[in-house]
DNA sequence: TCAAAAGTGTTCACCGTACACCCATGG
DNA sequence: CCATGGGTGTACGGTGAACACTTTTGA
């Protein structure tokens, strides 16, 4: 199908005199405890040299034959057991001395679970969990760099596309959207205004099931309609064009 | 100053055994000719196989000590002479057979230039040369795609920040102005709707000098006033947090 | 019956958009 | 004096923001 390369001596010597490197990838995943309503960190407690046992982000090597939106699912899947999620890639992040142990150059990856989905064996074999993310310790080499970047990446995203829901489980009520929305943004917002906002995109399918966990007059569950999404989405402007 | 990474031995080897690959940059160069109207692209005509004499990026290898930004900041330099000019990570391009002549992973970054500015021996050098963006070749490997995710982006860009402003030459009029932006967003705009918003945001500082180029009036000339842009900048959200 | 959270409508200010005429000048 | 592009103001509709009271029900 595809011809081969056309191989001139000299061309494959200036190919062959370059640099390669590691390239790693590092996963930012977030989530959100409804119950909390709080937004979360999966970060991992490194188990290997350098910054043994220091707070991480989990991150895998590129392996020659996999693109890197693969390791990153890869690397996300063995955390998680999870394969159908919200990925994005956020950056290249190349300082020289990031990684102490050897040149290697990192890409970036942010991701929305919804907490209760994932594998919590896989979590505890990899002596992993979810903190907070307004607590969240310290981590190595530039990971905090990361997960800063990655905070701005959702509050965009979420402001031009309906990514919230990716964070919540399937039926949720329009409070908990609303903590999520209040959490991602970091301020207070008014009920009637933002249930109105979310009502007018078209996409919400509100249940006949009432939760009753919070309240004595118990508040309707929704569903997120994604084929409703679909047909609405011009409500959504993406300049970005994802 | 900083302490040696401490190396454990089987550790180490976990690192070795990792694969390393080739690291490119590639550079998606934009420039507007205000005498053309029109967005142009900065190209050039690859000299070494693969692809010997097709239209490409601007490209090159990341060195082992250097950051992927210093490594695209190099190459513009090389073929432009210019130093100091708006550049910004695009996106890292990882499929399997991009370059069919070895497993290279590409570090894309977009760059603003303002075409009167840079270096035309350079460019002659390199066999590069400005193609009006609406009529761009076809390019080699996955370089279309950057380019379409570099317009994207510029788009995106230019909506939440005067980013246009890199790519005028220093004294520029309203209609230039006006223009870029019809040109970037790939729509007419109204031009008494366009200047009072451009005046608004406080930043453009109109000069006693008048451009008589393209009318017998003559129009002012105006100019970016970076002080006042810091002050106001607040009528610019970003949710990116640049 | 009351405490606690849920649900719902209206008003107003501002911003983006549509739209048309006079001005200055060189030829 | 006239053709050409330059420069400016107003009216309207839609959207986002502010704001308070009634409903439900378990304890």
């Amino acid at each position: 199908m595809k011809k081969p390369a056309p191989i001139a001596l000299p061309e494959v010597r200036k190919y062959n005199s370059q640099d390669k490197v590691l390239v790693a990838v590092d996963c930012i995943i977030f989530g959100f405890d409804p119950n909390k309503e709080e937004l979360q960190l999966l970060l991992i407690r490194r188990d290997f040299q350098p910054e043994k046992g220091k707070w991480s982000l989990m991150g895998g090597f590129l392996k020659a034959d996999e693109t890197a939106e693969a390791a990153a699912r890869r690397v996300l899947r063995k955390l998680t057991g999870l394969q159908n999620v919200y990925m994005e890639q956020l950056d290249v992040f190349s300082k020289i001395d990031r990684d102490p142990a050897a040149r290697t150059i990192s890409v970036a990856y942010f991701a929305l679970i919804s907490t209760d989905e994932h594998d919590k064996e896989l979590i505890k074999k990899y002596s992993a969990s979810w903190v907070d993310l307004s607590k969240r310790p310290a981590l190595i080499f530039d990971h905090d760099q990361m997960v800063n970047k990655a905070i701005s990446r959702l509050r965009y995203k979420a402001s031009i596309k309906p990514i919230g829901f990716e964070l919540l489980p399937e039926k949720f009520t329009m409070r908990q959207l609303q903590k999520l929305h209040e959490e991602i943004f970091d301020e207070k917002l008014d009920k009637r205004n933002f249930s109105k906002k979310m009502y007018s995109y078209g996409f919400l399918e509100r249940l006949k099931e009432k939760d009753k966990g919070s309240s004595r007059k118990g508040s309707y569950l929704y569903r997120f309609n994604k084929d409703n999404y679909q047909e609405k989405n011009g409500n959504w402007i993406d300049y970005r064009n994802r």
